[in-house]
DNA sequence: GCCATATCGTAAGTATACTGTCAATCGAGG
DNA sequence: CCTCGATTGACAGTATACTTACGATATGGC
């Protein structure tokens, strides 16, 4: 006789990875926007600031690939974080196509005073967890997304991969 | 003498447990597009259809409670589904400001043929991690998603606590 | 029956996140 | 030198995800 297939509750969607990782991304977006609210910086706008810092004159493409967020949404990151006056963008000599990227004095203050916030943030996310569980949920969580990473729309190209494409800036 | 601040750098956004779970779920939403594209269901939408199925004449209200989504993006992912003729709404006899959800015919058919789809989709998440580390980090971030349900804009309300506000649909 | 309060759907505004496409520009081969 | 293919930034379009606000409606206290 043929089986019946399983029924559809909601339960089996509450169990689902994905359903799983879209939750806990909001509920860190959230800690992470309350901690840091003086600032007004949203996560990604806070690692875009941190690439910039730690590649300074790095183009919009590099960055991209450097935090692994796509080109067209950060076109839109680095408007706002150009808008704030937290970044600047300045045409590469060499190559008329580019737009440098440089944190302005008042970017690289505030990269630097929310680094507690953020801190705080980061920590409170897994404060519900044991000392010893928080280690082993960010070890798989950190293997998994390596793994994972070919079967992102925009898989992260670390600083080393970028080397060899490397224009001075 | 005074110790000094901590370089800022990539490393610390890579192995920030608020970057993982962004980059988790970026690329849980490529899997389940890539997987499920010949039925052209967000994962949003999917969850949607399951608890609308699960709850026929639910309200926008008590479903976005039901699947911890926000009340006015649900507002859209309704009008979407509804543009498709998966779902129909129809306006409540009891409470005029009231609209119920009922999938319809279709809706019921695509939930159906999904499955193994959405299925497929999940496992591949978990896929390139031990079968025992596929376990441990489920079961970590089950606890962590529910220990955190506070924290999140829009705290899981399952249907056992809607039970009590029911009105018959 | 009236009024303060709450709820429902909806909308405007902001911010990711992705798909495409396009013009300008660059680099390489012939 | 010139054309071809690739790259860069920009834009339009779709889809979450959240905030605040507002009108219509319900409800509880009186």
């Amino acid at each position: 006789m043929p089986s019946k297939p399983p029924a559809i509750t909601m339960d089996a969607v509450y169990a689902a990875p994905g359903y799983l990782f879209r939750r806990m991304q909001q509920i860190a977006v959230a800690i992470f926007v309350e901690e840091c609210r003086a600032f007004d910086l949203t996560p990604v706008q806070y690692a875009a600031l941190v690439a910039i810092h730690t590649h300074p004159g790095i183009d919009a493409t590099r960055l991209s690939a450097v935090i692994a967020f796509d080109r067209s949404t950060l076109g839109n990151v680095i408007l706002r974080l150009e808008s704030k006056a937290l970044i600047e963008r300045k045409p590469s000599s060499e190559d008329k196509r580019v737009k440098l990227l440089h944190l302005t004095r008042s970017g690289a203050a505030v990269l630097r005073d929310i680094m507690p916030s953020v801190d705080r943030a980061q920590a409170r996310m897994l404060q519900p967890l044991k000392p010893a569980d928080r280690k082993a949920l960010l070890a798989l969580l950190t293997q998994l997304v390596d793994l994972n990473n070919e079967a992102s729309r925009v898989p992260l190209r670390a600083e080393d991969a970028l080397e060899h494409l490397g224009r001075s800036g």
